[in-house]
DNA sequence: TTATTATTGAAATCAAGACTCATTAAAGTT
DNA sequence: AACTTTAATGAGTCTTGATTTCAATAATAA
């Protein structure tokens, strides 16, 4: 399996894109972090480490970054979006409260389970399902 | 099947607050709204009807509306929140693509039909399903 | 009727994120 | 290796959706 730098670097040369080492900089600390991030935490934790990049040049290398396929918006819970990287794990899903925003993120083995998660397992009231992923289009492109 | 004025009204007396004017001409603007809506829109249709509230109203109004069941918030795909009612509508979800934000609405007649309407139906390859409901703590709540 | 206090509107404020622009540097060309 | 082109960066500014402030208003209870 390609890493996902390799997967980028194979994006920007398809892209007509240039390589910098402050996007590289940027997805290594996505990859390294467990779980969601946001790009104040992300900008935090590279200058922690010593790593100098604007809080400018990850706005703009995140957009890249799930065009690519690495990583999502996983939610805009609170006043701000949250990002997860996607590539190289395995499909999860979550389960959001409308009343509370709680949210419970979980794995299923196979559709023809999800009711049974939803309903039995989670006790959840489901109002709606935010069904992300790639349409026929942009999976040629990819 | 109760009016959703008077769901809310019952909402607005279990929690103790108080009946205005504003907030019911609010509530009935949305239902008289096919489809989505955000908060500029809803504002200046009121305005062009004469009805005089407040941006400032319409943005505290919306998350007790919310927290009534009686609308959501439907996606944040330019920027800022679109809501949708979904008391009295049949329950339907979104397709979501990460690429180009294109979104499909469907409405999936049993979850046994997902796998077939996702994969086979609209090709997508399905990244995350974002599943949104009121949790158990929040049904007895409502 | 009076007192209490939730609600309102207008304006000020906040914050995420987009934009500007001079500078830097990646990649292609000679 | 030097030169050219232009994408990318960083610091700061700007935009704008949304929240908060505060004085005035009005819904409800006493």
């Amino acid at each position: 399996m390609k890493s996902e730098l390799q997967v980028f670097q194979e994006f920007i040369l398809q892209r007509g894109l240039r390589r910098t080492l402050e996007r590289e900089r940027v997805l290594q600390e996505i990859f390294e972090i467990h779980g969601h991030f946001d790009v104040e935490e992300l900008y935090l934790k590279l200058r922690e480490k010593g790593v100098k990049v604007s809080r400018a040049s990850i706005y703009r290398a995140l957009p890249l970054f799930r065009e690519a396929g690495l990583i999502r918006e996983a939610d805009f819970s609170d006043g701000h979006w949250h990002y997860e990287h996607i590539y190289g794990h395995s499909r999860h899903s979550h389960l959001k409260c409308l009343g509370c925003g709680e949210m419970v993120e979980f794995e299923e083995p196979s559709p023809q389970d999800l009711e049974e998660h939803w309903v039995k397992r989670y006790r959840y009231r489901i109002v709606a399902l935010e069904v992300q992923g790639y349409c026929p289009a942009c999976q040629q492109g990819a």
